[in-house]
DNA sequence: AACTATACATACATTCGCGTATGTATGTAA
DNA sequence: TTACATACATACGCGAATGTATGTATAGTT
């Protein structure tokens, strides 16, 4: 991942090609990825980026305006698609049952934190590594997005369960989305904060499972619990 | 809460007695409270708290040796007591049913977050607002030392329930405590980051069941549903 | 009544990080 | 080969925040 630049801050170097330029750029948020995680946004000085870099601040300030900007281009390197995932799941799941799509998508959500390390590293540190002070902070607006889509896709499918009248009786289309919500925002939570006591690469089925077996009726827990069905392989959905 | 101290900073105003001084300590930390819940701990400087709370940074420096002392004091104003809670309920517990005690710290748990708007502050600047750079940071400390004690706490209880054959079948120990800490985790999240479409003061209860309700086998869903029992009063455990 | 510790306010020195201005050597096009 | 744009490195000025040193008027004490 970290590439070293060697000699990158040899006076006497000569300049590089747009090639060798785009990969400095790269090694920069790399680096800024790393820090960030370590130390928190505000806490990590944009020449600490430079150094572990190998570059000094000016290259920095070439390449991004601000920390603002190479803040949401570090963000922007890994997207969130909540709602990508739905639709490359969806045709992969036979008939579509809603359920069945709520269930994979959880499951791939969760395994995603422990294969791909550079989202799980933007994950932490949007979630936990940044105050978010203003309005418009590329993280604020971020989880905001991620929020609301995540929410919306989750509310339409729980509508979707509902029709079909697989919802339990106690529960409002509401309440089951908020319990999906929390049981993803919560373990999202406790993969980052304590990775030492909650350890990521798991088998999240059962603990999906049993998340959604408290959302649903009798029927349609018969329904779950007879395991005919395989579980989906990981969409080339990066 | 925030008391305002008229002439607090008035030259010729005489020096405050004992109680005045604590309350100028009271105040300050109200002050740090409000500031730092909206702008963050580290983009918040002493100067903003002081001249919120109508006093100087040397009043400050009077009461606090520094900023991450302040923070301190502000994180020890409110206690966050998982086994102190689970002490509490027991006692009013009828024969100490795990099951249900579990369902009631649950309750009590996040029904907290409604009631009492400085805990919630806090909680939020500690989750949320804080980059925890360094081991030692009086948020980080507070955070694991929370972690790992509600940890214990609800391992404890499902183990209890396991004795009794309540679990379901599919659940290890391990995975029923990590599901009821990502849900309370995941509920804390949601209700603290977007209060305004998640909202806090709300009837728990369901929520709570219905993540229970996949936790354990048919029998004891079915001791669960008889709601011959009344929810437990707030216990004066604040 | 005098003295001392308290509870601050004020002033100052220092550091740190940011943004910008400038230098410089090379890639690249004409 | 010249000439300009590129891709940085270096140097400087600036404000903001921190910590400390000092001033000061009173509360409490003897």
């Amino acid at each position: 991942m970290l590439r070293i630049q060697a000699g990158a801050n040899d006076p006497t170097m000569a300049r590089r090609t747009k090639d060798q330029s785009a990969q400095t750029r790269e090694t920069i948020l790399d680096a800024a990825e790393i820090e960030m995680e370590a130390r928190g946004v505000a806490q990590t000085s944009l020449d600490r980026i430079a150094r572990r870099a190998q570059v000094t601040r000016g290259a920095i300030y070439w390449h991004f305006s601000d920390k603002h900007a190479l803040l949401e281009a570090m963000v922007g390197r890994t997207h969130l698609p909540m709602r990508d995932l739905r639709q490359c799941l969806s045709q992969h799941i036979p008939g579509n049952e809603p359920l069945w799509l709520l269930r994979e998508m959880m499951r791939h959500g969760l395994e995603r934190l422990g294969n791909d390390a550079q989202h799980r590293r933007v994950c932490h540190i949007v979630l936990h590594r940044c105050e978010i002070p203003e309005e418009g902070h590329p993280a604020d607006t971020l989880l905001r997005a991620l929020f609301e889509d995540a929410r919306e896709v989750l509310l339409s499918l729980c509508n979707e369960i509902a029709d079909l009248g697989q919802l339990h009786p106690s529960l409002s289309v509401g309440d089951a989305t908020d319990i999906v919500m929390a049981s993803m925002c919560g373990h999202y939570e406790c993969v980052l904060r304590h990775p030492e006591t909650y350890v990521v690469n798991r088998d999240w089925g059962p603990l999906v499972d049993a998340t959604l077996r408290g959302l649903i009726d009798e029927t349609a827990n018969a329904t779950l619990q007879d395991s005919t069905r395989t579980t989906t392989p990981d969409p080339a959905a990066l």
